[in-house]
RNA sequence: GGGCGGUUAGCUCAGUUGGUUAGAGCGCCUGCCUUACAAGCAGGAUGUCGGGGGUUCGAGUCCCUCACUGCCCA
């Protein structure tokens, strides 16, 4: 990285693990939000310029957990309200020393390489600490109310959830039509439609679109409400729409968000039909006890009998499910503790468009935005044992709440020593979105911030997935910007607002899939677990696979025929290794020794260097320049691919097999030849496993130990330095010479295949080339004869006639081989070859001829356009001569 | 209903500010146990870049439109 880059950045490269729930076991999305950010957290370690920090810990995870121990007490006969709340807890915090750690243990087997030493769970001490001062600085302000309002209730966990925690689902279910007769006029009535009939217990009204004439005549009329007997009134809201049913519904406030609004404008009473689990809780009706659904079918049943029921049709409506047990939610009114958001939403918009956050990819900007500017108050309590306990004791004496840091030991309104503690637990999100700040030790003591947060505070990075993003992300920047601005910076300073962020950027990875691109589920059984995929495959090549498929904004397809592929991958350079520890060795015992050294910077080699050594160099100088760049935005899959065809198709391809040649170590060979050769490879190597190993920590750590024989100069590849890639290497000649080479031995090893020459036979080679690249050729005749069995290469002005030519721009090369061509495949491939060249010779004639593009394009496309022309006008003349050339009748011998 | 995406080789996906012959991996075909590697080597085939229109000297890339499709919010 360029020193100018870093002065602008923290003096730390920080981040935090997204806690996995205590309840949870390793799956695909972990395994890949981790190898992101193992990659980057081990790639700046190495770059060794910043303090690297990445902290891990657990989440308590209220309702998920309390679930699980819940049903443990189930299969023993028990349940929490029998063990009461103190023994019920003391058994979930076993529970979590038993099972909390699996995430964390199975994240030690992927080499994650977190700071174990800060490990935190979000019920600790210090965090709860946080939450308390978080909560009661909040309430202070005025941001937290209590009152009765409409919650998402889930009869099952019997808690309210927030709006993020409801997922809705389209079912098709029914929509009824119900006769309300009018009061005191027989015969006159109202006909309402209702998807949820068992809510008419609690009806209050029924309204109408004000200008909806069908029902004009009945406006302020009382209804007798069947089944029930009160009376209610017909109001009037424009919120009606006359569309939908029958333009006429039932409003009640109770059971309905829509309808408690109404309720709230029209003065209406809240009348509670339910208890917490949805059972009909109406003291003296017949229902009283049903479950909604029960309750539904009796009603109508009894509506029916009394002719009031009109119609029942079918009707498709979205069903709000508990995220957590898929539980229909019941809309509930209720009493909870809300927090006013509105100014915290404020300064968390303007640091994302102020650009004080970033988001990778940028399109999860405007979804944070578009939501974060819609939001709603959130429902902060929930009903459960498991959690934060508000720090909140109401008063029996004068009914008034005090809110405290600390166990108050009377009312703060009366004096009263009478106070008990409110027993509902905050949200589980309310903690995880404190812990920019409460991992580094905020609140303070003093008011002094801590050495921790004036390090790592604002953290680089938040590496996570999108299915988080209003949960946890969101409230982060909300509760991050809110409670860090009045801490000051390390000098003293006041905290600007670019600094009050909880992290610089944001990088929202994909969703793992199954290999046909399904969601994974336990129900489908698609689930691919990667602890046994690591098992199968290696973790190396597990890892590999997720950056290598990480393409930002794109889910991932999990194909194991990837991970094969890569597990390919690492024995290929597993062999390459051991190729060149076998040369180690001989060089060794004809006492030849190597300096290894782990620079940060690539060996600079003299210009008159073989080819090879000096290729080889600039393409690793060019792939670490390129991983750089890549990971510094964060494409993972760019960075593999690099790497992946530098390993592979760079450095086993073609360097390997081209340094072969030097590697001869008997008494006639000249020693410094090989030295010179086996340092050159045994650098690269080097360097190459240093550049690969955030990648693939485990196999590289092996190799590099192996390579200084037990001398390795730091404890682990890990710390050793990163290598540091030329951007100006892509300019070295040396690569086009290269390519010239390559080129050569490509055209002469597809001919033998075209003229079916036997794998071992060496054929001689005629060779036209021009001056440049006959140097070439010459200088590396030994690679050529080897890399392409040729038996000798003869130069010569032109190719005889009766040759099969090969051509490419700067050279024509023929096989002086017994067997003929097999003249329709030759004729074929001809063919082929002058239709493609005539169809680029064409649209470059075309665009050349265009004045306004010679006037228009850049000149180095214009420039680059002439010599595609000439050269495709050589290839041309020599394809259309060699078809010429051709026997006219087909034949094989 | 509101918002955000996607459509490129058989499959999964890349494709930088528009610029010279659209790439990779896997799969496929052919020939090879060449002293690191058959989990390998060498050679090869494969695309009207979803349809239509526009801007431009030039469009996979920018604009409009249609079709299909995914996700989020309500």
């Amino acid at each position: 990285m360029p020193a100018e880059d870093t002065a602008a950045l923290s003096a730390a490269f920080t981040l935090l693990l997204p806690p996995p729930n205590v309840t949870g076991r390793l799956h695909m999305g972990h395994m890949l939000n981790q190898t992101e950010m193992d990659i980057l957290t081990r790639w700046q370690r190495m770059l060794g310029q910043r303090a690297v920090l990445w902290v891990p810990g657990t989440d308590h995870a209220g309702i998920a957990t309390q679930m699980m121990v819940e049903r443990q007490l189930a299969t023993e006969g028990t349940s929490r309200q029998q063990l009461g709340r103190d023994a019920f807890q003391e058994r979930v915090w076993q529970w979590k020393e038993m099972y909390g750690g699996a995430i964390l243990n199975q994240m030690k087997r992927l080499g994650a390489s977190v700071d174990w030493s800060r490990e935190y769970f979000t019920m600790d001490d210090r965090l709860s600490r946080a939450v308390r001062e978080a909560f009661v600085r909040l309430y202070e302000q005025g941001l937290i109310y209590r009152g009765a309002y409409i919650v998402n209730w889930c009869p099952r966990c019997q808690t309210a959830i927030s709006d993020l925690e409801v997922v809705h689902e389209d079912r098709l279910g029914r929509i009824w039509e119900i006769r309300y007769p009018i009061a005191g006029e027989p015969g006159s009535s109202i006909v309402i439609a209702t998807t949820r009939p068992e809510t008419m217990l609690g009806d209050v009204a029924v309204v109408v679109h004000p200008e909806d004439e069908r029902y004009t005549a009945l406006h302020g009329k009382q209804i007798l409400l069947p089944l029930v007997g009160r009376t209610i009134p017909v109001i009037t809201d424009a919120w009606v729409s006359q569309e939908f049913g029958t333009g006429a519904v039932k409003v009640t406030p109770a059971h309905d968000p829509n309808d408690f609004a109404l309720g709230q404008r029209h003065g209406l009473p809240s009348l509670n039909i339910m208890d917490e689990q949805a059972r009909v809780s109406l003291e003296g009706s017949p229902y009283f006890g049903l479950d909604r659904y029960a309750a539904r079918e009796r009603i109508l049943a009894d509506l029916a009998a009394q002719g009031l029921l009109v119609a029942e049709k079918e009707h498709a409506l979205s069903v709000g499910i508990c995220d957590r047990c898929k539980t229909v939610v019941e809309p509930r009114l209720s009493e909870q503790w809300f927090l006013r958001i509105q100014p915290l939403a404020e300064k968390a918009i303007a640091a994302v468009e102020q650009g004080a956050i970033r988001f990778a990819p940028d399109q999860y900007r405007k979804i944070y935005l578009n939501w974060m500017t819609n939001i709603h108050d959130w429902c902060l309590s929930r009903q459960l044992w498991w959690g934060h306990r508000i720090p909140a004791w109401e008063c029996a004496a004068c009914g008034k709440t005090t809110v405290a840091r600390q166990v108050p030991t009377q009312c703060q309104h009366c004096g009263s020593s009478e106070v008990v503690q409110v027993s509902d637990v905050l949200d589980t999100w309310f903690s995880s979105g404190l812990l920019p700040v409460s991992v580094f030790g905020w609140p303070f003591e003093d008011g002094k911030p801590s050495a921790d947060f004036a390090m790592f505070y604002p953290t680089s990075l938040l590496v996570t997935g999108f299915d988080i993003l209003f949960f946890w992300v969101a409230r982060m920047i909300m509760l991050g910007c809110w409670f860090s601005a009045d801490v000051p910076m390390p000098d003293g300073t006041e905290r600007p607002p670019a600094e009050t962020v909880p992290f610089r950027d944001v990088y929202i990875h994909a969703l793992v899939r199954d290999a046909q691109g399904d969601k994974m589920s336990k129900t489908k059984g698609n689930v691919i677990d990667p602890i046994e995929t690591v098992r199968q495959y290696g973790t190396d090549a597990v890892r590999f696979t997720l950056a290598s498929m990480a393409s930002p904004g794109t889910d991932i397809a999990f194909n194991v025929a990837r991970t094969e592929g890569y597990r390919a991958f690492a024995n290929k350079i597993w062999n390459a290794a051991r190729f060149v520890f076998m040369n180690m060795n001989r060089a060794a015992e004809v006492g030849i020794i190597l300096p290894v050294d782990s620079s940060p910077f690539l060996p600079e080699l003299a210009a008159d260097a073989p080819l090879e050594d000096r290729w080889i160099v600039a393409e690793l100088n060019g792939t670490a320049a390129s991983v750089h760049a890549s990971l510094s935005e964060y494409r993972f899959d760019a960075a593999a691919q690099a790497l992946y065809s530098f390993f592979w198709g760079s450095f086993c391809d073609w360097y390997l097999e081209m340094v072969k040649l030097r590697l001869q170590f008997g008494p006639e060979d000249d020693r410094e030849v090989c030295q010179t050769a086996l340092h050159c490879l045994v650098s690269v190597l080097e360097a190459a496993l240093r550049l690969l190993s955030p990648f693939m920590p485990f196999l590289t750590e092996e190799i590099w130990h192996a390579l200084y024989d037990g001398q390795a100069p730091k404890k682990s590849i890990a710390l050793a330095p990163y290598p540091v890639g030329l951007v100006d290497a892509q300019q070295n000649p040396c690569l086009a010479e290269m390519q010239v080479l390559q080129a050569f031995i490509t055209e002469t090893r597809a001919q033998r295949k075209e003229m079916a020459v036997e794998e071992k036979a060496e054929v001689p080679v005629l060779v036209r080339a021009e001056l440049a690249t006959m140097r070439i050729l010459k200088q590396n005749a030994a690679v050529v004869r080897r890399l392409a069995r040729v038996q000798e290469l003869r130069f010569c002005t032109e190719i005889p006639a009766h040759l099969a030519v090969r051509s490419a721009p700067t050279f024509d090369l023929a096989l002086d081989y017994q067997r003929k061509v097999d003249v329709r495949a030759e004729r074929e491939r001809l063919e082929k070859e002058i239709a493609r060249l005539d169809k680029i010779l064409r649209s470059a004639t075309a665009q050349l001829g265009n004045e306004r593009f010679l006037a228009k394009a850049p000149t180095h496309v214009v420039e680059g356009l002439r010599s595609q022309r000439t050269d495709t006008e050589v290839l041309l003349v020599k394809a259309q001569q060699a078809l010429g050339a051709l026997p006219v009748q087909d034949s094989m011998q």
